[in-house]
RNA sequence: GGGGGCGUAGUUCAGUUGGUUAGAACGCCGGCCUGUCACGCCGGAGGUCGCGGGUUCGAGUCCCGUCGCUCCCGCCA
C-alpha cells in the first residue's frame, strides 16, 4: 500500500513468540480528544501516541541544542542545591522537614538566583544550568509546581551581551528543529512604550491595533467622563461593530475594571453611531483619525485601569477579528521595567521582580527620592505574547544593595537575617554581573504548538496539584511524622 | 479565595418542551473469512447518566449541595 510509510515492506513470518501480552486498553491510541485525566492516569499508554512521542522528542532536541549553544558560548554547567533556605518573599515555598534537626525545614529552590550570583563572586564568569524550580502556587496551563528553566549568569556583561546569548539560544533551538530562526536582533521596546501602546508588559506583536491617547484632545470635553479622567485612550477597530459586539466588549471591559466602554461607530456610509457623539466636537472627532467602516473604543480612567482594559480588549479583538497571523513568530524584548511598585496591602514599596535587580544607569539617586520613577536594568523576553523569561543586570555593590533593601522598608537587621550570607559575599569583590532565566517548559510548549505545558511534560500534575498517575500527594505514616517532630492539624478529605 | 465551562457504556459522543425497555460509532468477547492494510460479514456482553438531596405521577433532562477535571482572576520575588 503506497499510502503507508511501510507500505512496500512485507514480512513473512516463520516463527512467532509472544514476549508480552496486553489487557484491553482503557482508551484507543489513535483517537483524539480523550479525557486528559484518563490520559494522565495511564500516561505510559498516552506516551505511545504520536503526539507525545513527537513532543518529548522535540523537547530533547531543543534541550540538546540549548546545551550545545551554551557550551559553544563558553558557559559551564554547574548544579546548585535543590534543598535551600526558605524565603518569606516571592512565591510560596515547598517545605521539606529535616529529620536531623527536628522543627527545621528546607525550602525547595524557587530559583538558583542567589547561588548563581555567588558563582559570579566565585570566579565562574559564565555559568548555566537547566534548573528545576519549585513554587507552591496555583497551577495554570503554563504553570506547574515544578518547572525547568535555562538559568544563566555572566560576569562583566553589558545588557546587550546577555540579550545576545539568549538570541543565539533561541536561534539554535529553531535551527535544531529545521525551522527558520526569527530575525535578529529581536526588536526592543521599553516597558513604558509597551504599556502605552499595547496595555501590556508582554504584548502580542503579531498584530497592530495599537492603543492611542486622546487625553490632550478630550481635556476640555463636554463629556464629563472624558474631562474628569486622568487619561483617555482608545483603539481604532477596523470594522463597524454591531450593537451586540459592543455589548460583549463592554462586558469584557467591565470584567477588567472599566466603569464603562464609550464608543463611536463610523459606518461605511459616513454615519456616526454613538451615545457620546453629541458631546464631541468636529475637531475632537477628526483628531481620532478613524475612517468610515471603523469603531473607536474609549476607556477613560486612571492610567493602570486604562492600560489593563485596553490591553485586554486589544488581545481579545486581535483573536476575534483574526488579526493574529498564526504563521508569524515575533520575539521581542521589553526593557527598562520600573524597579519598585507600591504594595497595596502594606503601602510600602516593593520590588517588581526581585530585590537584586540593578537600577538603570543614572537612576541610582532616584531610589530614595522617587521610587516610582526609578527604572531598572530588568528585561523580559516575549514570544507572541507569552513571557518566556526574564533577567537583569544585578546589583553587585553591597552599599547599593542595602539602599534598595532600605527603600523597601527593610532594616539592616532584617536584610542581614534574610540575605546576610549573600551581602557578605557582595562585600568580597563581587564582579558586575547579570543574567537570565528562560522558562523552558513554556518555550518548548510554544515550539511544539501545544496549548499547555502538560503536553510537553512526561508526568505532569493536574490543576488541583495532584498526580493522577501515582495518586500523590498522600498522607504519611504516623511514625514518619514522629521522627520529624511534626503533628498534622488537618486531615486530608 | 473568586468567576466561567465540562461530567451519559471501556473510549468519543447523541439524547427534543421532564414521559415508556437511555442510543450511535469505535473498542471488547464469540463465530466466519487464505492478500489484508480504518479489512469485511454474523452474533453478543457492556450504563449507579460523577455523587447526595429536593421538586414531580414521572428526572439523564429542573432546583440545591458536593466531588472531579479544565480555563481565567487573585497569587506566581
Amino acid at each position: 500500500n503506497p499510502k503507508m510509510p511501510t507500505g512496500e515492506v512485507e514480512l513473512q513470518v516463520d516463527d512467532l513468540t509472544i514476549v508480552s501480552r496486553s489487557t484491553a486498553l482503557p482508551f484507543q491510541l489513535d483517537e483524539d480528544g480523550v479525557d486528559e485525566t484518563l490520559r494522565l492516569r495511564y500516561r505510559w499508554l498516552d506516551l505511545r501516541t504520536e503526539r507525545m512521542q513527537r513532543n518529548l522528542r522535540l523537547r530533547a532536541t531543543v534541550v540538546a541544542a540549548i546545551r550545545r549553544s551554551m557550551d559553544e558560548q563558553g558557559f559551564i554547567d554547574i548544579w546548585t542545591p535543590g534543598l535551600t533556605l526558605g524565603t518569606p518573599e516571592g512565591a510560596r515555598d515547598f517545605l521539606v522537614p529535616v529529620r536531623l534537626q527536628p522543627g527545621t525545614f528546607f525550602a525547595l529552590a524557587q530559583s538558583p538566583q542567589l547561588f548563581k550570583q555567588a558563582l559570579m563572586v566565585g570566579g565562574f564568569d559564565r555559568y548555566y544550568q537547566i534548573a528545576t524550580c519549585f513554587r507552591d502556587e496555583d497551577l495554570r496551563a503554563d504553570r506547574q509546581f515544578e518547572f525547568r528553566q535555562l538559568d544563566l549568569e555572566l560576569a562583566f556583561p553589558t545588557r546587550d551581551d546577555v540579550l545576545e546569548v539568549l538570541e543565539r539560544v533561541v536561534a539554535a533551538s529553531f535551527e535544531a528543529l529545521g525551522r527558520q530562526p526569527p530575525e535578529r536582533p529581536f526588536p526592543r521596546l521599553s516597558y513604558a512604550d509597551a504599556m502605552l501602546r499595547y496595555g501590556s508588559d508582554k504584548p502580542d506583536l503579531r498584530f497592530g491595533l495599537e492603543i492611542q491617547d486622546a487625553t490632550e484632545v478630550t481635556r476640555g470635553s463636554q463629556f464629563g467622563v472624558f474631562a474628569g479622567a486622568s487619561v483617555v485612550r482608545f483603539l481604532v477597530v477596523p470594522q463597524a461593530l454591531s450593537r451586540g459586539d459592543l455589548a460583549k466588549l463592554e462586558t469584557i471591559a467591565k470584567e477588567w475594571g472599566a466603569k464603562g466602554l464609550a464608543y463611536l461607530v463610523f459606518d461605511p456610509d459616513g454615519q456616526v453611531r454613538s451615545p457620546i457623539a453629541k458631546f464631541l466636537s468636529e475637531t475632537e472627532l477628526g483628531a481620532l483619525g478613524a475612517p468610515p467602516g471603523s469603531t473607536v473604543l474609549f476607556v477613560a480612567d486612571d492610567v493602570p485601569v486604562v492600560e489593563r482594559v485596553l490591553g485586554a480588549l486589544r488581545l481579545h479583538l486581535g483573536k476575534e477579528l483574526g488579526l493574529v497571523d498564526d504563521k508569524r513568530h515575533v520575539f521581542h524584548w521589553i526593557l527598562e521595567f520600573p524597579l519598585f511598585q507600591l504594595d497595596e496591602e502594606t503601602g510600602r514599596w516593593t520590588f517588581v521582580h526581585h530585590p537584586f535587580t540593578g537600577p538603570l544607569e543614572g537612576h541610582e539617586e532616584l531610589i530614595e527620592r522617587d521610587p516610582a520613577s526609578t527604572l531598572s536594568q530588568h528585561y523580559d523576553l516575549i514570544w507572541n505574547g507569552w513571557e518566556l523569561g526574564s533577567g537583569s543586570i544585578r546589583i553587585h555593590r553591597p552599599d547599593l544593595q542595602q539602599r534598595v533593601f532600605r527603600a523597601m522598608g527593610m532594616t539592616e537587621e532584617e536584610a542581614q537575617a534574610k540575605f546576610g550570607w549573600f551581602l557578605t559575599a557582595l562585600q568580597m569583590g563581587a564582579p558586575p554581573h547579570g543574567g537570565f532565566a528562560l522558562g523552558l517548559d513554556r518555550f518548548i510548549a510554544l515550539l511544539a504548538g501545544e496549548p499547555n505545558i502538560r503536553e510537553i511534560t512526561a508526568f505532569p500534575k493536574v490543576s488541583s496539584g495532584s498526580d493522577p498517575l501515582t495518586g500523590a500527594p498522600s498522607s504519611v505514616a504516623a511514625e514518619q511524622l514522629r521522627e520529624l517532630g511534626i503533628r498534622v492539624l488537618e486531615e486530608p478529605q
